[in-house]
DNA sequence: GTAATCACG
DNA sequence: ACGTACGTGATTACT
């Protein structure tokens, strides 16, 4: 059987997927149409042609809008657009995964490529099949070879085929008359100027005539019409020239090595990984198959299913790095996975006949020893589960699904399945695939037993494996400490927290709700008067209506979907529009009700009146923790009526009352020493008004004459600076120019050289490196910087320039929080850290303790570490949440 | 499921 | 010419 190689111009085919498919993109946020158009049409191709040998041809430098004039560029701007031009890394990273063969070299064309590769596979005797978008190819179709150009429509991908017979057939023009062809028509997307009056129609009829360009420019006098004639003579030089460059070159100096080229496993992990990190569904089943049938099946699989035999397992377990994973479903603990290296993965699974509490007896040695190095993944989830069943001493020395985070803290999940392709390559399904989703979601029970053990005891083995490639990483990126002495063992920290809880006050929350209410009612039948009619004042659609239509305020259009009602939009219009203050009003209302009164008293918990938050330790970018049902971070403080609400979060009982602590300006300091600033430091050291410092650099004035607005207006700037600042969202926030904003930021960064310098270092390394940290090593990738769209590389450049304050002034937080649970705990104190708010700590204390734990909490927390600017804390205790603020 | 809004640092 | 400050989470409306 004769060998069978498909050459494929990447650049074309790239660009038909482009335009065929409508832009898309992936929760990350990156382009992926013309990837997925070219899969699709790459894959569809192959199906059909099914060859032994492929290969993907590029151009080396890929044409950009930089590389136009001006004129190009706001014209018929021919250059790749921007989307399309960073999916171009991101095809050769697909192709890469799939083992396909890539070719590009200096001075030549994709075509020039696909010329010399397929002449010398006829050589070879192999048939050939070239795939290009580009019509220009067909010049070199021949008996044996066949040229496919695909377009992409409507989804459907179609394809036009053409040996040399069909070349002839549709074009009347052998294929190499086609080159001549286009010698005298020109063609104005490849810089080919042909010969001026000639068009294709011209161009075909005196090739067919003549057959070559020579002998035409031969016959000129004989050509019609007449002007084709005349200006065949004049330039017949120009068309020699558009010969020449419209001739694909067939002798590159350029070795086909069919080992190279031949086709293996195009499916492979890596492959189904990036497939499936970039969205494309409809082709995962493709790759899915075969990526599972490509990872190893041998590994055994053991499933204990009595009490007797799980006595007997964890009985002769050898006290050595263990992984566990505890398996739970519907927040419903299913049972334990265990692997230890050398042995067989195994599951431990609860039943009717044997009952968690059986399971947890037998396992507690296990869990709570140290002697085994446990690897666990999400340590603290473990811990909220099994103190459900009374137990709350897990330890593990490496809590996988934190080390992740750390490795890429922007990740979506670090569930079991996303480790395992990402730190060893392998996919597997993940807990949905197996389980099924929304209403498709079977019961735990329901799964077949064999698929139930493998996906549960595959889960610890993966745990271990993953755990050894992970630490290597910690150790490269110099993060082993900040693994090891932070993130470790804040999590028992954390653990604590939750389990402890808040203390609510419920009926002086019931009392507030209450007032809330009859607050809303009275207000809403106030804005109905007013409006002259009732709407739905929840939503913001209707309410644009009402205001800017109906009652003619203008103001106008802000949002795709219509007006935009937002309170800052609001605010300008208030003291015009009577009914416009009362709806800020009805707002600032109806959110106190909605997400705090109402919000709280539904997770209140009715036998301990405490509230039991989740702090999530691997959520954020910058490496701040977050917290959920509810959020304990984001009680109002700002606006009175919503700062009472603290009021109602009260120590468990009369023998405790609240210590708050909380850095002063931390993020500025932290700044200040990142940035080495002499000036900043000096003042922080000095114990100054930064502020109001900050006010006399940029105002000019002296410290002492610093009037109230320019201490606030130079408050904005001083929080500007740590997001990035830039002029325009400077005079939004101040109301003022952008030419005045322009100033003040010039002026700061006059009187403050070195934060401008600070800024130009992380945008730097961001874009050399691909990353920016903190103090402490933690790290967050930058993609954004490689970006050449404007918003989001500017995007990216803020973050540069946040990330590394924000992150490091988090790190810092969360070692003051480990020295302070240790103390506290060692120190055998009955006081409690209960809630972290970035930079407050909120301590329930034991009254007679009150004065060691203000001073353990001071200590520590300014003792973190050493910069060269002191770190200055506020301690004050109350008896409610409201007083000790 | 997404957009708009608004609460916090 | 572009579009607009960093990081979160909860609620509501609406497709």
């Amino acid at each position: 059987m004769t060998k069978k190689i498909m050459l494929v111009d990447g650049n074309s085919i790239v660009n038909r997927a482009f335009y065929g498919v409508p832009l898309l993109t992936n929760a990350e946020g990156r382009y992926t149409n013309a990837v997925y158009g070219f899969l699709n049409i790459l894959l569809k191709l192959l199906e059909e042609e099914t060859p032994q040998y492929l290969a993907v041809a590029f151009d080396l430098h890929a044409p950009t809008f930089r590389h136009q004039t001006f004129a190009d560029y706001k014209g018929t701007r021919k250059g790749m657009p921007e989307e399309l031009r960073e999916q171009m890394p991101l095809l050769k990273e697909v192709l890469g995964t799939m083992g396909i063969a890539m070719f590009a070299q200096e001075g030549f064309e994709a075509d020039d490529i696909l010329g010399s590769l397929s002449q010398k596979a006829e050589q070879a005797g192999w048939s050939v099949v070239v795939v290009s978008g580009d019509r220009d190819l067909l010049q070199i179709a021949s008996d044996t070879l066949k040229v496919r150009i695909p377009k992409t429509k409507g989804g459907r991908t179609e394809t036009e085929d053409y040996y040399a017979a069909d070349v002839i057939e549709k074009y009347g023009v052998t294929p190499t008359e086609f080159i001549d062809v286009k010698a005298l028509m020109g063609d104005a997307s490849d810089n080919i100027p042909g010969v001026p009056g000639i068009g294709e129609k011209t161009a075909s009829k005196i090739i067919q005539q003549y057959h070559t360009l020579e002998n035409a420019i031969l016959h000129a006098s004989e050509v019609k019409p007449k002007k084709a004639s005349e200006n065949l003579v004049t330039y017949a030089e120009q068309a020699r020239l558009s010969q020449y460059l419209a001739t694909i070159v067939r002798d590159m100096d350029i070795a086909l090595v069919p080992e190279d080229v031949q086709i293996k496993n195009l499916f492979t992990p890596e492959a189904y990984a990036l497939v499936k990190r970039l969205e494309f569904k409809s082709l995962l089943p493709h790759f899915e198959q075969s990526a599972k049938a490509a990872v190893p099946t041998t590994q055994n699989y053991r499933h204990i299913t009595t009490k007797s035999e799980a006595q007997a397992y964890f009985a002769d377990l050898q006290q050595k790095e263990t992984a566990y994973i505890l398996i739970v479903d519907d927040g419903v603990w299913k049972g334990i996975s265990v692997y230890q290296e050398g042995q067989d993965a195994v599951f431990v699974e609860i039943s009717p006949n044997f009952a968690p509490n059986d399971l947890l007896e037998i396992a507690k040695p296990f869990l709570s020893a140290s002697a085994y190095h446990k690897i666990g993944h999400d340590v603290k989830t473990n811990i909220r589960l099994l103190s459900e069943y009374g137990f709350r001493d897990v330890v593990a020395d490496f809590d996988t699904a934190l080390a992740a985070y750390l490795l890429n803290p922007t990740g979506n999940s670090y569930a079991y399945d996303d480790l395992a392709r990402d730190f060893l390559s392998e996919v597997y399904p993940s807990a949905e695939e197996v389980l099924g989703k929304g209403r498709n979601k079977i019961a735990w029970e329901l799964v077949p037993v064999e698929e139930r053990v493998r996906f549960a005891a595959r889960q610890s083995e993966i745990a271990y494996r993953a755990k050894h490639v992970m630490l290597q990483q910690l150790q490269e990126q110099e993060q082993t400490e900040l693994f090891f002495q932070i993130e470790m063992p804040l999590l028992y920290v954390l653990a604590d927290m939750e389990y402890y809880g808040m203390k609510v006050d419920k009926q002086a929350l019931l009392v507030y709700q209450k007032q809330l209410e009859e607050s809303i009612n009275t207000i809403t039948e106030e804005i109905y008067t007013l409006a002259g009619e009732e709407f739905n004042l929840n939503s913001p659609k209707q309410l644009g209506v009402v205001l800017f239509e109906h009652l003619g305020i203008p103001g106008g259009k802000k949002t795709k979907t219509g007006y935009s009602t937002a309170a800052d939009v609001l605010e300008k219009l208030k003291t015009d529009y009577p009914i416009v203050e009362k709806i800020l009003y009805y707002r600032q209302l109806a959110k106190l009700k909605s997400t705090y009164a109402d919000g709280l008293l539904s997770v209140l918990d009715k036998k301990t009146d405490k509230i039991y938050s989740t702090f999530h330790q691997t959520i954020t970018a910058t490496g701040r923790i977050s917290s959920t049902e509810p959020n304990l971070q984001n009680i109002p403080i700002r606006l009175e009526l919503g700062r009472q609400l603290r009021k109602v979060f009260i120590p468990t009982d009369a023998d405790y009352c609240f210590l708050d602590a909380d850095y002063s300006q931390i993020e500025l300091r932290v700044l200040a020493h990142i940035a080495g600033d002499e000036t900043l430091i000096e003042a922080f050291r000095n114990q100054q008004d930064i502020h109001r410092l900050t006010a006399s650099q940029v105002f000019h004035v002296p410290f002492e004459e610093v009037t109230s607005l320019q201490r606030r207006n130079a408050k904005a700037v001083n929080f500007g600076i740590v997001y990035g600042i830039g002029a325009f969202s400077l005079s939004q926030d101040l109301e003022i120019t952008r030419k005045e904003a322009e100033q003040y930021i010039a002026s700061y960064f006059a009187k403050y050289p070195k934060i401008k310098e600070y800024q130009e270092r992380m945008i730097q390394m961001a874009e050399e490196q691909g990353y920016v940290s903190t103090i402490f090593h933690r790290r967050r990738a930058m993609p954004e910087l490689q970006s050449g769209n404007h918003v989001q590389r500017s995007f990216g450049e803020r973050v540069a320039m946040n990330m590394p304050i924000q992150g490091s002034a988090a790190d810092i937080i969360k070692i003051a929080m480990v020295k302070v649970h240790r103390a506290l705990k060692e120190g055998g104190y009955r006081s409690r850290l209960i809630l972290q708010v970035h930079d407050e700590l909120l301590i329930e204390t034991y009254r007679e303790e009150k004065e060691a734990v203000a001073k353990i909490l001071k200590e520590n927390m300014e003792q973190a570490v050493q910069l060269s600017v002191p770190l200055e804390v506020d301690v004050h205790m109350g008896d409610t949440w409201f007083d000790a603020k």
